[in-house]
DNA sequence: CTTCCTGCAAACAATTTGCAGACAG
DNA sequence: CTGTCTGCAAATTGTTTGCAGGAAG
């Protein structure tokens, strides 16, 4: 995993390689995904961007999640119930612990997962693309909380 | 796996022994679910439902699939994009597969992942309560087709 | 009988969209 | 300069909710 700094630096030039245009908006967009541990839901974007960029709208911020998620930048995890939240450090797919009584989200990597995949594809057929594995639990910090 | 009328039963069983009363727009929900090969969504069923029992309304699909999921005999599937689907037929978690394409989406074991699961909750404190793993691809048909 | 359930319509909330003006390249 | 991007506000859509009447047990 990159950090910070070359983490926007690549989702930089991933936008000028595909000829997307580099606006104030979408470089504190991009450095706050960057920067976030937390796996930040655009809300939570906006509310980080509005410090260093005031007049971010949250129509930017949808957008250029979108531009990002397009050019394979973030990870979108999405849930109907919640807002949607992303993962702009590590933007392949890979494992999450999702605690359901304080809603953090954690990564968490697990090697048996490509050849699994693999597996599946054969058996089944189809052409696999991606996939998404969530784990929810409750987390050892509410676990003592309750 | 059990056939559609056990499913049925079980399912009845369980509403009576949880104090939820048997009205005939649950019953005819819960056959929709457990004879739909399909993983429906909720205007999958309703349309289901309203040949069995034309007056029921979509907005007792959506509540008798909130008891179903309370009694834990019905797994969601949520998706923020697309509308919700319903899996009556294996209610604990398993891997889905699911077409990019067309939607479709198909069941599929894997022995592994309880291993897996044990694995990571002792590496990571979590006390983990259900999982979800979606494999997306294309399936043999929509391959074939473009 | 009592309480839970139903159907209707209105409410909801996150996300998306259309459009006119702004600005990156 | 030109085409893309932005900000605003309105629209969208699947799902949820409040409530008055209905029926399960």
């Amino acid at each position: 995993m990159e950090n910070q700094s070359s983490r926007v630096d690549s989702m930089l030039r991933k936008l000028r390689e595909t000829g997307f245009r580099i606006t104030p908006q979408r470089f504190v967009i991009l450095r706050a995904l960057a920067e976030s541990e937390q796996h930040p839901g655009a809300e939570d974007i906006f509310d980080l961007v509005k410090t260093d960029f005031p007049t971010t709208s949250i129509a930017t911020v949808y957008k250029t999640l979108a531009v990002l998620k397009e050019i394979g930048e973030v990870l979108e995890l999405e849930f109907s119930n919640d807002y949607n939240r992303y993962d702009g450090k590590n933007p392949g797919p890979h494992p999450h612990l999702i605690c359901i009584k304080c809603r953090r989200i954690v990564d968490h990597e697990l090697e048996s997962l490509a050849e699994m995949s693999e597996k599946l594809a054969s058996e089944s057929g189809y052409k696999l693309i991606s996939h998404r594995l969530d784990f929810h639990g409750i987390c050892p910090e509410c676990q003592k909380r309750s």
